[in-house]
DNA sequence: GAATAAAGTTTCCTATTGGAAATTTTTGTT
DNA sequence: AACAAAAATTTCCAATAGGAAACTTTATTC
């Protein structure tokens, strides 16, 4: 093959090659922390793990094996639809191939929050006290409200959102008005568990505006 | 981060009035389309979610608006690298990226527990009442407990488990011990959230037995 | 309602990806 | 060791993503 005047040398293959282990920079507000690393090297574990030729991989996934390749020597940035072949054609889903990717599950993070020091965020129904809130990537997300709302009619339509929620009264007296049963009247230390996606919303019947905590799952 | 820029609103889960049906699944694993057609929507989602216009996320993200704008509206399929610049940008994990589409079970399931009424399980250091305990396959576990300990001794080793924890103390006073933090004093309204692996106890300090909330997710 | 500002989309161009085929490396056989 | 076969990598080029700026749409103010 060409030697001396060949515009890509062994020497730029080199550099490119050390460069490659850093690519985050844009020095702007995202923390692009070094959570790149892994794909490639996940990938191919995988591939090997299933003993699969790159080949057949190939065959599989739908993507060429110079492509399969280069994903797994980190040469390239895969599109997303290549990582969807990927993740399809070898039968893992997605969110395993970040897992190891994104870090490690045995991490040793803890966040306190003061009664009353949370983040507040209000609305005409609620005032919420977002708890933990300097966690972030959090599994669940906490807060304690205080329910402002008197009437149903505050609603303008049912509150919906992903994933299961939790929510126990800590003082005060609330209707619990779902989407799917009849409303019913909760007090301090009674507690319930709901799907978010089922319409909700809750209203103070005590003299005082009730105060509730909700953790919600995403 | 975590200042005045637009309080993190999974609260405004108000505006999330349509959850997406349609999807036509052909069972087998094979078709890329459905979780595909997702990405874009969903990215739309949660940049609304947090009030940030095409320039903030741009900002944030370190991608170009045009960039930011063709991806929502599935003009392209962003390359990896791009993913990881938006998941960070936005503080979202992966997975939540491409949780959306298994996700369709709406259900509208709800478990209603009375003050006292769960169901009761004693250890040496806890009395643990099991919260929502008629409801299977969630995924959190609340309960409510009793912190019987009265000295860090009483714990042979370090409790641990899977996934991440949030704690609230109902009343009373604990010590809240830690693997890798020094132990800190919580009352009445205080709350800690955690990752359950890193070794966690409790013992209470005040007068009587302190009693506490705990959610553990799954 | 026109004028202005802000948010979002499209265009145009460069840089990078993805695939077919050539090249190199690895493995197995005599 | 030499050869052949299989696997992996690299090259080259067409297709596509990403960014700057032009443009269009949607709010906001006078």
């Amino acid at each position: 093959m060409s030697d001396q005047e060949a515009p890509y040398s062994v020497l730029d293959k080199e550099r490119q090659k050390e460069m490659e282990g850093s690519l985050d920079d844009n020095g702007s507000a995202a923390d692009s922390r070094v959570t790149e690393l892994q794909l490639g090297k996940r990938v191919k574990e995988i591939r090997l793990s299933h003993n699969l030729t790159l080949e057949e991989a190939s065959r599989r996934t739908g993507l060429a094996r110079s492509t399969l390749s280069k994903i797994e020597n980190e040469q390239i940035s895969p599109t997303f639809q290549a990582v969807q072949k990927l993740a399809n054609g070898l039968n893992i889903d997605i969110p395993q191939l970040f897992a190891t990717a994104k870090e490690s599950r045995c991490a040793g993070r803890r966040d306190i929050t003061r009664a009353g020091q949370g983040r507040v965020h209000p609305t005409p129904t609620y005032e919420h006290e977002m708890l933990a809130s300097q966690l972030t990537n959090k599994q669940m997300l906490p807060y304690r409200s205080i329910v402002r709302s008197r009437s149903f009619d505050d609603y303008p339509s049912w509150v919906r959102h992903d994933g299961e929620e939790f929510l126990l009264v800590l003082s005060g007296k609330v209707r619990f008005y779902t989407e799917f049963y009849e409303p019913v009247d909760l007090e301090a230390g009674d507690s319930s568990y709901y799907d978010g996606g089922m319409g909700h919303a809750l209203v103070s019947i005590s003299e005082e505006d009730a105060e509730v905590l909700w953790v919600t799952s995403t």
